[in-house]
DNA sequence: ACCAAATCTTAACCATTTCTTAACTGAAAT
DNA sequence: ATTTCAGTTAAGAAATGGTTAAGATTTGGT
């Protein structure tokens, strides 16, 4: 049974949602404001979030920058596409304007929870696993801290093992989360990996590959 | 660089989302009917499929239930919550109505290629296997790597197996790698990838062709 | 709203890898 | 035999990668 956290402050919106989910065999979980949904997130973790954004608290946006993991659909009245392009851009899944017709929140609700299955499989690779909750990286069982953009590489590593990712590619991928990023900035969150990872472990994990990028090392 | 099929009859809209997904550097690639789009897609591998619902040949649902691993994003005039409803559960990831902005089709495109993963596929010639992504030639099962020029000429051999390619033809594709190669040059990576290739086997790969260029020997 | 801590970027330096140049040797064509 | 092209090798040039520290920016807590 999949898990699903509204959020949402408007309580006549939040209970129609609920019971709709109710009736199709979700499990809800609610949060009233931008704060509650971010204890409930690292609480409860569900599968899927249902975001308004304008909430008490944290609104919707930060939300959506703070959250990786979890596909989030944003459900407003904020009808301007500048809106909608900036949301989606910054990590939500889809953009779903008030009011909506319940078969269609249904319907994208089920496409985002069959692309979900793979986002919950724990990425692991000869001794190191990344940890999908928190960002923890787990080298030999000893457990270390990354930071956003240091686990956004190691991840993006981890899901193309055999292959060797472009700088481009990484420095696209970092760009979601952090702006200004070059080859010079790349080179030091490799750096700094590789040095934490190599606290426990004697395997060099990450190799450059000279000129294009770099992979997991065999 | 990521590669989006178009699948639309009509000329003038077909042209205009492909100026803007160019623009955006995509990889296009096209399809005008609904049997088109089957072989295009077997063909080409996408990463993502645009889709028109209403099509010559094979209409766009048939094709929604036969693809299963590539994201497809269907733009349609019927707005119609059944139909958008259900193509979404028969397997598209997202639905957007004719007339659509560009900027939103934009986002939602970078939202479902966030979720796709390439697959890389090989190339092979009798005991040599290119990992293709991964600059890593296999010899007799002997990993061997090479660099990104030595990668490239051995890439272009493997795609034309049964041709000669001119020193000119293999020069142009290493100059957008590296500048300033001149046959002397060739020459040298030609005798490198040789010599790394002879480590692990007695069979002579590459051959020249007096005055012309370069084949894999037979 | 402020301050402290964490994180990211910039820049400099050095090490390493790859590429080109060039000289020499060997092979093919006329 | 001579000329032209190919293969090998070594050395220097050029480009890239790794490390480190300092300054800038962002984040988190009070």
């Amino acid at each position: 049974m999949k898990k699903i956290l509204i959020v949402e402050d408007d309580q006549s919106i939040h209970n129609l949602i609920k019971e709709l989910l109710t009736e199709e065999n979700y499990q809800v979980v609610d949060a009233f404001s931008g704060t509650e949904a971010i204890y409930m997130i690292q609480k409860e973790s569900p599968d899927l979030i249902l975001l308004d954004l304008m909430l008490p608290g944290l609104n919707g946006e930060e939300i959506i920058k703070k959250v990786r993991e979890i596909p989030i659909i944003v459900l407003s009245a904020k009808i301007s596409m500048k809106d909608k392009v900036e949301n989606l851009l910054n990590g939500a899944v889809d953009y779903i304007t008030k009011p909506f017709c319940n078969e269609e929140l249904l319907a994208r609700i089920k496409v985002h929870l069959r692309n979900s299955k793979k986002r919950n499989q724990e990425l692991s690779y000869k001794e190191i696993t990344l940890l999908n909750d928190n960002y923890t990286l787990l080298v030999n069982q000893n457990k270390i801290k990354l930071t956003k953009t240091e686990y956004s590489i190691i991840k993006q590593l981890l899901l193309n093992q055999n292959q060797v990712i472009s700088k481009n590619e990484l420095l696209e991928l970092i760009s979601e989360t952090t702006e200004d990023c070059d080859e010079n900035s790349l080179k030091v969150h490799i750096s700094h990996l590789n040095k934490k990872i190599s606290e426990y472990s004697n395997h060099k994990y990450i190799e450059s590959v000279w000129g294009i990028g770099y992979k997991l090392s065999d």
